[in-house]
Formats: C-alpha cells, sequence, structure tokens
RNA sequence: GGCCCAGUAGUUCAGUUGGUUAGAAUGCCAGCCUGUCACGCUGGAGGUCGACGGUUCGAGCCCGUUCUGGGUCGCCA
C-alpha cells in the first residue's frame, strides 16, 4: 500500500470524528467536478463516504484529483467534516460529515467497467459472472457473503456448544451406485481408476461413528454432475452432521434448535419452538408436495369417491386404474382470473404430465364448467360441498396416477398463491416432513429403490412389513422444510447386518453386490456399531431464504452457468496432450 | 434429451410492411462551472445488429442451422 496507513474504514465515519484527521483507502464510486471544487465519493466493504477536494489546498492536489475516475483505488487523508445545513445528505449514513482532503494517492488506475457497481444494476447476468469480481463489489453482493460468513460462524459455535467436532472427510472419494452422476478425477498412479467428488460425505460420516466421535459435522463442498436450475448448483455446500445413540427426536430437537439460533443471529427472527411436524402422507395429501409452503392454504381435497361411479368416463376410469381426482378450491377467484388464464392454468399443470385441468366456475352468473354436462347434479353438488365452494369461487381438478395428481396440483397450487398474491413474505414457516416410505419402486428398472439412501432404517412397527408389503414400510427419514424449500433431510441409519442385509435384498443386491458396492462400511460396520442417525442442510439455500433471492447463484462467489461452465475463468476447458497422456486418457470428441 | 424465452453502441433498451446515413438513455472523452450527492451546461467519439448459410434488386427485420445465456420438464438415492 502506499503512504498513508488506513486508520478508519469509509462507511464508519461520522459527527463522533469530526475535527480528526483520518486515512480512509477504497473504490471511486463516483466524481463530482464542479469546477473549482471536487466531490470524490469513496467506497470500501463498510459503505460510501465523501471527500472534497478544494482548489485551495494546493494546485497540485487539485489537479490530481481531476484525473480521478470511477474504480481508482484511492489512499486519502483529510480532516473529517461537519456539513453545512444545506449540505447535508440524509439519504447516506456517513452523510453528516465529509473528508476534506489534504492528501490523495492514487494506488491503482481503473478502466471504465462493463458494469455498474451500484445495488440497483439491471445488467444481464451473463456479464456479471464474466466480470464476477466486480459485481461482488456491489455492496448487495457483499452483505449475502457477510450472511454467509454469519451463519457459517453461528453453526460453528453452535455445534462447538452442543459438543460436535468438525472433521474433514476426502473430495476423492470412491464412486458410488444409485444417485447422481459423479464428477470423476483420473487416477495418475494408478492408470485407468478415478476417483469421484464426493456426493456427500455420507458413507465417511457414518464410519466417523463407528470410529466413535460420537458427534460429528462439517461444513462441506459436495459435487453432482446433474443438470442445473436456478436453486441448483453443480457444486454446493452442507451442513453436515451425524450423532450416535440417538434415535430421530434427539436429531430433531438438536437441529430445531440450531436453525432457531441462526435465524435469531443473523435476522433477529424468533422461530417457535417445537417445530410443527406432518406425515409425509398428510404432506402429500394436503398439499401435493412432500415440502410444502404452509404459508397459505388452497389445500388439495380428494373427490375420488364422489365420482368413482360417475358416467363420467375420465374420473370413473382414473379410479378404475388406481389414480387419483383431486381438487382445490381457488377462493374467490371466479372474478380474478379470466378464462385466458384459466386455460393458461390448463397448460401450466401439463407441465407437470396431467393431461387436463378440468374447472368449475361458480361465477355470480351461475356455474360454469366444462365437465358439469357429465355430472349428475348430485355429484356436482357433492363435490363443490366437498372442498367448500361458495359464489365467486373456482374448482379446479386433476384426476391422473397418483404422483401426477399430486404434482400438478401441488404445483397448481404454488402458482395459484403466486399469482393471487396469497404468501406472506414475512413469515418463516418451518415444518418436519416425517414418516417417508422407505422405497419407491422405479417402473423402469423394475425393482425398488431407497427413497432416501440404502443405509436408511425402517421404522420399527414397519419391520414386519419388508417381507410382505415392502412399499408400504416407513423410514425412520425426516425433512426440514421452510416456505416450500427443503433445506435439510436426514434419517437414522440401519446398524445392525441381518436388517442391512434385507434391505439390500430388497434392493435387488445380491451379498456380493452389495459388498462389491459398499464393502468399506459392511466391514466397519462387524467391529461395534453405535446406532446412529443423522442430517444435512443446503447451506446455499438457507442462504437464499435468508437473502431473500430465488437465484442460488446470488449467493455462490463463483457460480457455475447452466451448461455448468465459468464465465469468469472459462472452466471447464480442453487439456493439453501432455496431460491426458500422462492419464492415460484418450477422448472421443 | 424435450419445451419455452433472449442475443442491436461500454451498458440498458427502441427499431413500424423488408427500403436512403441503425436511434434513445446512460456511461465514456473534451471544454466550462466552488456545495454537488442521479450535479448542471456545451460539444465529441462510440455498431461485424451473436455466428454461418439461404430467400430477395435490397435483410437488424423473413427462412434454416448453430453458438451463448436464462427458465423449466426429465434428472438430482
Amino acid at each position: 500500500m502506499g503512504k498513508y496507513k488506513r486508520t478508519h474504514m469509509c462507511g464508519q465515519l461520522g459527527l463522533a470524528n469530526v475535527g480528526e484527521a483520518v486515512s480512509v483507502t477504497g473504490w471511486v464510486q463516483r466524481t463530482r467536478d464542479l469546477g473549482g471544487l471536487i466531490f470524490i465519493q469513496l467506497r470500501d466493504r463498510s459503505g460510501i463516504v465523501q471527500a472534497v477536494v478544494n482548489k485551495d489546498v494546493t494546485e497540485e492536489l487539485f489537479e490530481l484529483a481531476g484525473k480521478v475516475r470511477g474504480e481508482y483505488v484511492l489512499a486519502v487523508s483529510g480532516e473529517v467534516i461537519k456539513r453545512a445545513e444545506s449540505a447535508i445528505n440524509p439519504k447516506m449514513s456517513t452523510g453528516y460529515i465529509e473528508l476534506a482532503v489534504k492528501e490523495l494517492e492514487v494506488i491503482s488506475k481503473a478502466e471504465t467497467p462493463p458494469i455498474y457497481i451500484e445495488d440497483d444494476l439491471n445488467a444481464s447476468e451473463t456479464l456479471r459472472l464474466k466480470y464476477r469480481y466486480l459485481d461482488l463489489r456491489r455492496p448487495v453482493m457483499q452483505k449475502v457473503f457477510i450472511t454467509r460468513h454469519k451463519v457459517a460462524k453461528v453453526v460453528r459455535d453452535f455445534m462447538d456448544e452442543n459438543g460436535f467436532l468438525e472433521v474433514e472427510t476426502p473430495m476423492l472419494t470412491k464412486t458410488t451406485p444409485e444417485g447422481a452422476r459423479d464428477y470423476l478425477v483420473p487416477s495418475r498412479v494408478q492408470p485407468g481408476n478415478f476417483f469421484a467428488l464426493p456426493q456427500s460425505p455420507q458413507l465417511f460420516k457414518q464410519i466417523l461413528m463407528v470410529s466413535g466421535f460420537d458427534k460429528y459435522f462439517q461444513i462441506v463442498k459436495c459435487f453432482r454432475d446433474e443438470d442445473l436450475r436456478a436453486d441448483r448448483q453443480p457444486e454446493f455446500t452442507q451442513i453436515d452432521l451425524e450423532m450416535s445413540f440417538v434415535d430421530k427426536e434427539d436429531v430433531m430437537e438438536l437441529n430445531e434448535r440450531l436453525l432457531q439460533r441462526v435465524f435469531k443471529e443473523v435476522l433477529d427472527y424468533d422461530i417457535q419452538l417445537p417445530v410443527p411436524k406432518m406425515t409425509y402422507k398428510e404432506a402429500m395429501e394436503r398439499y401435493g408436495s412432500d415440502k410444502p409452503d404452509t404459508r397459505f392454504g388452497l389445500e388439495l381435497k380428494d373427490i375420488g369417491d364422489i365420482v368413482k361411479t360417475s358416467e363420467f368416463k375420465v374420473f370413473a376410469d382414473t379410479i378404475a386404474n388406481g389414480g387419483l381426482i383431486k381438487a382445490i378450491n381457488a377462493e374467490g377467484c371466479s372474478d380474478k382470473l379470466s378464462r385466458k388464464e384459466i386455460d393458461s392454468l390448463g397448460e401450466f399443470v401439463k407441465t407437470y404430465r396431467a393431461k387436463g385441468l378440468a374447472w368449475i366456475n361458480l361465477s355470480a352468473e351461475g356455474v360454469k364448467s366444462p365437465i358439469a354436462k357429465f355430472l349428475k347434479e348430485e355429484e356436482l353438488n357433492a363435490i363443490i360441498d366437498r372442498v367448500g365452494g361458495k359464489t365467486g369461487d373456482i374448482i379446479f381438478i386433476v384426476a391422473d396416477s397418483p404422483k401426477v395428481a399430486y404434482d400438478s396440483l401441488g404445483q397448481l397450487r404454488l402458482e395459484l398463491a403466486r399469482r393471487l398474491e396469497l404468501i406472506d413474505k414475512s413469515k418463516y414457516n418451518l415444518l418436519w416432513v416425517t414418516e417417508f416410505p422407505l422405497l419407491d419402486y422405479d417402473e423402469e428398472e423394475n425393482r425398488y429403490v431407497a427413497m432416501h439412501h440404502p443405509f436408511t432404517s425402517p421404522m420399527d412397527e414397519d419391520i414386519q412389513l419388508l417381507d410382505t408389503d415392502p412399499k408400504s414400510v416407513r423410514a425412520k427419514a425426516y425433512d426440514i422444510v421452510l416456505n416450500g424449500y427443503e433445506l435439510g433431510g436426514g434419517s437414522i441409519r440401519i446398524h445392525n447386518s441381518e436388517l442391512q442385509e434385507k434391505m439390500f435384498g430388497l434392493l435387488g443386491f445380491s451379498k456380493e453386490q452389495a459388498w462389491g458396492k459398499f464393502g468399506f462400511l459392511l466391514e466397519a460396520f462387524k467391529y461395534g456399531t453405535p446406532p446412529h442417525g443423522g442430517l444435512a442442510f443446503g447451506l446455499d439455500r438457507i442462504i437464499m431464504l435468508l437473502t431473500g433471492t430465488d437465484n442460488i447463484k446470488d449467493v455462490v462467489a463463483f457460480p457455475k452457468t447452466q451448461t455448468a461452465s465459468c464465465l469468469m475463468t472459462n472452466a471447464p476447458s480442453p487439456a493439453d496432450e501432455k496431460q491426458l497422456n500422462e492419464l492415460n486418457i484418450k477422448t472421443t470428441v
């Protein structure tokens, strides 16, 4: 740095400093040259302060100040002076004072930046990502990463106070079957062999329980080579934890206290404990989602029993084929949604594979519905009665396979809430979703797959059903949901080898296959395994919720685009011939 | 892999039915200006209309392909 040692941060200066000689450093936000008087707004992480250069000080200083441009890095020394009454700017936190410059050093010049360093910029995301270092200078972005730092600190403090140890697990690990695609890393010293970057530290943390660490946590990067979304990055951060000698209530109790602490210290928001619990079954039936947003109503109602013998074939056939008929009553929407908008909602549910969206408009002029003519009057009345319909409401109905009916109406529920602005944005509704199914049937592979992962324990009262009715077995698994976002999930794991083998059997693995895939874990389990369970939070999603963005790129310092590339570094890029030869790799593109 | 949207000065955008020299705002450069804080005034520079191909007397505009970015479904145990 230059000859002037910094004494204060820009944003800290105020009336208390009036009369002091200070030195500040930072980037030039803006200059205003009035001819005989030059104002320079200087910005650092703490805020912006106005420096003023008067022609009367020295000619050299004034000439130098006139050459200063935006984003130059300066060191400025002078006296803090109180602004005249008429010159006060109440919009700036430092607007009651200014710095009368005595000395000025241009530490570094800057080219004209391609994006403005301002909070309300509307530059394209492409440019922001290419010039991420400039984008990150914006105060809103700096605030996000201050929040992110705070959350990580609160988590570490809390975990430490509760007896947890942070242990690092490897980034170069073994590729795991089932689950997402792995990012692979070639081994040079073992030609033809590959490491995988971890999708999660799952198996290592379970082994740490075998090792007697008792309570483990880690704030850790995880990698999944799947297609991106607005809320999904190929590398992301988990708050990962595991505990020994606990049942699911212990894990849930600890984690809701953790979240309570984070919300208190970061947002000064009070979360009431205990967090409400809802079974998976109830969540699906009432909200069509395993991560329901409970800040508003619009709940789903089942009308299958009313229309299962209906002459309307669409409904009767759906029930006969094991499907569901679900309805939402959009209260008071009759005069809020035009016919065109209703049709667009029909297109909307098709995104989720629904074949169609039936509706009954209970308008003031009478019942309008394309399906009314197929229904008997008592069927129509029973439907209206079931959903509590009254004049002015519109009832939306989907008849489809259970998955499609839940999915499409669950999403329609969210879409209606957005369009009708039913969501109270000041609320943070936490919810535990529990009793997830242990298994999910994969139609393509014609076998059961683990809904959570193969080491998730079934509920004690359902173990007997493993032989007779695997599909209805519930797991000791739990997700924590906030405003419709899955913040984290976990489970109690299997620590009994007979049960574990039965589980592998259900998943269609032979003993040999299971040992081939997970041998190191099964081997470890032979040497004394405590009952254990844990949970992992998506840190990025927590930060999104805390900072009020729905774009994960806003909470990651150097994020990837939809094609998983970094616009700043241009990664990924081709490797040169020498590197590939050393790794014994040939590419075919 | 499917569907949808966008790409024009440094930046954000406009650009009519396909028609002469592609505009605005802002930023940038220069000059003037001692209380600005979105400073003001005057002047100036700044364009491979994402790329390639086609239709046409003529394409920013129409057609095809492709690239890049965004959203989403599948996918993400």
